[in-house]
DNA sequence: TGGACAACGATTGTTCAACACTTGACTTCG
DNA sequence: CGAAGTCAAGTGTTGAACAATCGTTGTCCA
């Protein structure tokens, strides 16, 4: 068994990996604020230790700690969103024009995240589709090679995703972006790398653009 | 007074705030091992105080922190530095082609880096000139407009400039740049945004080439 | 009636002391 | 000489306490 790694984390970590999940799912909706005592008894910690934990949870942004009024789950604006598509564009661009034919492993990992979305679209599986469409994404940025540049990519998502939380509500069918995936792993599996750059600008302003008019919809981004 | 800006803060920031100074400026040399207890008696704070301080910086890249052995200072390894400089890269240059002609204010702001390099320069006063050069390359992200961006990039230079602290000691002459950088800010000035770039990408090939080749003379570079 | 102001409860920030557990070094014994 | 056992030091975690602050409630006065 491998609860040797299990309990190689801490205490705390361990519990910034409970709220981390619980914020990213959903199950904590941005804005809502997190008391210290009560959660702590309720997942059987010290206070200290969900101290530590909340720390972790603000620093990656997924929590807004505002001094001695405690901390809340963090509320994408609708500035928030715009910066972080522009990152995206700016980030998964240039990695796709950095693929080189040596990244065949990539390739393969993004042909498994491809068969994932199409499947779990198929079995209308919904939370595991986005997922399967994120981590396409997240294997785009492996082109640049760059450990820093993928840990930071993966918070950037991470933020995203929790605005998204309130969205994917049955908002909107994810299975109709898989034709667009396709078509951007088939291009870079050519080496048609200008195309592939092109549309898939293409598809990060679209998606933006999605977004921005549900959030516009459904209150008013006021957050960060 | 602004102390009600500075008692804003709560003391555990504080604390991180003046170990981070110390591990920038090298005082606390990396590999440096930190002990919790008396750190945190010498700075007058408790030792769970100490611990959110160290959880900050660890999180910020600064300390490494191994389950059950504590915290040490980071060391940067020469594929770190490569990576940054790749960072730097890919984040300069395109901050640089994407300066629009409504950024005067940022250039403004690039006008008053170059003064000050220059003049601490000329007063011989290294460890501010090289404060300078790097606050010049930060305000290049600015053109970005993207705010989280710019505190990527200056997290990623603080590790940079923790690897340069055991390079600076009189190893090399920093006033040597200010040309380079005079002359990127004319270019940037006048809206040569592709010359800007062009320069831009050598003068980082070149600190990258001159980083690595000192980290390869003293000190084996493994770390991280 | 309405608004300034003081008292209060609740919650966070910080400290302190204790204990469990891990690690690395030292000792002991085969 | 090497392996197992012992031990001190240090980290991880807990629980309780106190100080500082915020939001609210209630009071008083114009």
């Amino acid at each position: 068994m491998q609860r040797s790694q299990i309990h190689r984390v801490s205490v705390a970590d361990q519990v910034a990996s409970v709220l981390r999940q619980q914020i990213l799912t959903g199950e904590l909706r941005p804005g809502m604020p997190l008391q210290e005592a009560p959660l702590a008894t309720s997942l059987g910690v010290s206070r200290n230790t969900m101290r530590e934990a909340t720390r972790i949870l603000s620093l990656e942004g997924l929590l807004k700690r505002r001094i001695h009024r405690g901390v809340a789950v963090s509320q994408l604006s609708l500035k928030d969103v715009q910066e972080i598509y522009h990152l995206r564009r700016i980030l998964e661009i240039s990695a796709v024009l950095a693929a080189k034919s040596g990244d065949s492993d990539i390739l393969l990992d993004l042909r498994g995240a491809l068969d994932g979305y199409e499947r779990t679209v198929r079995e209308r599986d919904w939370v595991r589709a986005v997922e399967f469409d994120l981590q396409f994404h997240a294997l785009l940025i492996r082109f640049h090679h760059n450990r820093r540049l993928e840990s930071f990519y993966q918070k950037v998502i991470g933020e995203l995703r929790m605005g998204m939380v309130l969205v994917d509500r049955g908002h909107d069918d994810p299975g109709r972006l898989v034709p667009v995936h396709r078509k951007l792993y088939q291009l870079l599996e050519n080496g048609k790398l200008r195309q592939c750059a092109a549309l898939l600008t293409q598809h990060l302003q679209d998606s933006e653009l999605r977004l921005s008019r549900i959030m516009n919809g459904q209150g008013d981004g006021q957050g960060t």
